[in-house]
DNA sequence: TATCCACAGGAAATCAGGGTGT
DNA sequence: ACACCCTGATTTCCTGTGGATA
């Protein structure tokens, strides 16, 4: 694909052709997602069996209590949740209940989770994505309720419920739909939190607590071994018999052990791994494809979370890069990716002055997200900033900037803000503070 | 030891954009 | 048209602060 100059031009049916004459090596990929529901969850049997006994009162028409589920990302706890929920709705019993799955980082405003619910629901009159008064939408919710689920149980499933509570209406909104059986006639409602930090209940709302915190179901981190099982049972249906080396797996389950235990990860891995060699065409997969498969994995997170955030904050990135990039020695604080920052939007039509407030906040997200490290340090009368760095590789931010039409024009101007010779001998000061 | 820099970062206000029903 | 709704991005206003310097 990337040989615009020779004249060898990537023959598509050929390789299609070749394709599918070579080796097999999945039969089921889908097995490897971790949307996939398997038909045995390995090691989380205490929590489906308390799952289980909180929700089967539902059969009977009863109203089950509120919980919060609580683990690290990639520990089973929206599989293990939708696995009950499939169970339950296996059963022979009169009473149907519904299970609505709200992401709240993706469904992430008051408005839109009602919205969301009642959408799900009706299939018909759908509510508009935005327009119309909250209460409005709360009253057209509890008479939908009523007449669609009739005397059934509404699960509310809110996975990331921890997101939603930082938000400003976040807690209004839980707390009404806590409330929202108080309200109803017939039908009734279940919540269940989904939450990976156990300290977000500081910020949610006591009379929350109450109705939903009360009882919660603990998710551990999986160990090597337990990983290893899982990855045993998907492969068996992902692969085909004897792609997969004896190492493989094990090697699978010990990255992902080292990342706190993350199944999704694991899974990930061991898919990537396959999709390597299926690439080249080999037969076999191999720990040399694991390790390559995670290298290549890392920077796949890291190239598509760059593509994914907003252009100023892409600006941002650019501007550290930039300074990096033309004075490697320069020691880089935030006022200077403000000043570069304001020197390349300029370049740029149509992007807007920022505040140093907001900048601030773009450095922030950043780091979090991994790219950086920006660590507040004080320099006495050169006063309080913050220290950012690079935690990943120049190339790749080059890359990943270079893919966007925007921000490639500006990726070789050299920051006319570096040359001033009060910033040089100001940044040779910060150098020995450092 | 008091001073004072250059920000950090919280809270609230504002703006613009995509909507609604009447 | 008009009055009003919800949201996300950003600005405005603000108080706080670690430690080199005088």
């Amino acid at each position: 694909m990337k040989n615009h100059n020779n004249n060898h031009q990537f023959n598509i049916d050929k390789f299609y052709k070749s394709y599918l004459n070579g080796p097999r090596i999945f039969k089921n990929r889908d097995a490897l997602d971790s949307w996939y529901i398997p038909k045995e969850l390995p090691h989380r049997d205490s929590q489906i069996k308390n799952i289980a006994e909180k929700t089967a009162c539902a059969l009977l028409g009863d109203t089950p209590p509120s919980f919060l589920c609580y683990g690290m990302t990639g520990t089973g706890k929206t599989a293990t949740i939708r696995y009950v929920s499939q169970k339950l709705a296996q059963q022979t019993s009169e009473i149907k209940p519904w299970w609505i799955y709200i992401n709240c980082n993706v469904v992430s405003t008051p408005y839109r989770i009602l919205a969301h619910i009642y959408n799900t629901i009706s299939r018909q009159e759908k509510i508009p994505p935005t327009g119309l008064p909250k209460d409005i939408i709360f009253k057209n919710l509890l008479g939908l309720l009523d007449s669609k689920i009739g005397n059934s149980i509404c699960f509310l499933v809110l996975d990331e419920i921890d997101i939603l509570v930082n938000k400003k209406g976040g807690n209004e909104i839980l707390y009404d739909l806590t409330r929202l059986n108080e309200n109803l006639d017939k039908c009734k409602t279940c919540l269940i939190g989904i939450s990976n930090k156990l300290k977000f209940r500081e910020n949610l709302d006591p009379r929350i607590i109450s109705s939903l915190g009360e009882e919660h179901i603990v998710f551990p981190s999986y160990d090597a071994s337990e990983l290893r099982d899982i990855l045993n049972d998907r492969a068996k249906i992902a692969f085909n018999e004897g792609v997969l080396k004896e190492e493989v797996i094990p090697l699978c389950a010990a990255f992902a052990a080292k990342e706190n235990g993350d199944a999704r990860k694991a899974l990930q891995l061991l898919r990537k791994a396959g999709e390597l060699v299926e690439r080249v065409q080999n037969k076999i997969v191999t720990s040399k494809h694991v390790e390559k498969a995670q290298e290549e994995l890392e920077n796949d997170h890291i190239m598509e979370y760059i593509k994914g955030i907003p252009l100023q904050s892409k600006l941002v990135l650019a501007s550290i890069y930039l300074i990096s990039k033309f004075s490697p020695e320069h020691v880089i604080i935030s006022g200077d990716i403000y000043d570069v920052h304001s020197e390349i939007r300029g370049l740029i039509p149509g992007i807007r002055q920022l505040t140093k407030r907001r900048i601030s906040d773009y450095i922030n997200e950043l780091a979090l997200a991994g790219i950086i490290s920006a660590d507040v340090k004080s320099m006495g009368h050169y006063g309080r900033t913050k220290i950012i760095k690079f935690d990943i590789s120049m190339e790749l931010i080059e890359k990943a900037l270079l893919d966007s039409d925007k921000t490639k024009g500006i990726m070789n101007h050299k920051p006319v803000f570096l040359q001033a010779n009060k910033v040089k001998l100001k940044n040779n000061i910060f150098k020995k503070l450092i």
